[in-house]
DNA sequence: TAAAGTAGTTACCTTTGCGTAACTATCAAA
DNA sequence: TTTGATAGTTACGCAAAGGTAACTACTTTA
């Protein structure tokens, strides 16, 4: 099953898991909740993303309608990556999709100190 | 990046997507919202997923702590998985995420009627 | 004796996701 | 003329995710 085909399914989560389910684009959403931010930005935000991901998980996350590209035309060149409406709507979740793993963080974990 | 370097990121949401960060993971979390169920009857509830993926979905679920696996003595065997308490600190966000595709559907994919 | 139901496993294969590293284009500044 | 900065792209390849289909083991029921 391809992820076009999760797209069209006739369950709500299925068509989200479409979207967004990858290890990246949550992290990358997750890195825009409150900036915009540049191509370069993203990439030192975002701890061990490559820039080959960072291009294809935004072109992907655009075409989804979450990110709107902002192309400045300035040299040397500027672009602005910013959440749309739909990708808004998606920040308290992600927040508690965080908030969730710290308070069973060290459950499932024990740290050693 | 492996799925286990995920889990021992300093960042919350990398490590919550080295647990959930796939396709199908948050839709058998989702299915499990409300309900146990058995092997045989996710498979049914879970349109187009296959017993491989769920064979392999469950026993990683399990190693992280989010669902119970309970094997009954019985014959023919019985086998119910159940949500965690981390499992089902979950259900409220899994939900928002359906309610989120719900909300949003029509904007991107303009139905033909 | 054969079929049916439960809960998977196994082998084999394809596709997607992801990583690394080198390369491009543009212009300004040194 | 070379360097630097921005924002990528491209080629190559590996590993993980996922799909298909056949098979196992057990017992009850027909």
């Amino acid at each position: 099953m391809k992820r076009t085909d999760f797209k069209n399914c006739s369950c709500a989560m299925q068509r989200s898991m479409g979207i967004l389910g990858t290890r990246w684009k949550p992290i990358i959403i997750y890195t825009l909740r409150d900036r915009k931010a540049r191509f370069g930005q993203l990439d030192a935000l975002i701890e061990n993303i490559s820039r080959k991901v960072l291009t294809s998980s935004l072109k992907e996350l655009e075409e989804d309608g979450i990110i709107l590209r902002e192309e400045f035309k300035e040299l040397p060149p500027r672009v602005e990556y910013a959440l749309t409406e739909k990708g808004k709507a998606l920040i308290p979740i992600m927040c508690q999709l965080a908030k969730w793993n710290e308070e069973y963080y060290e459950e499932s974990e024990p740290l050693i100190l």
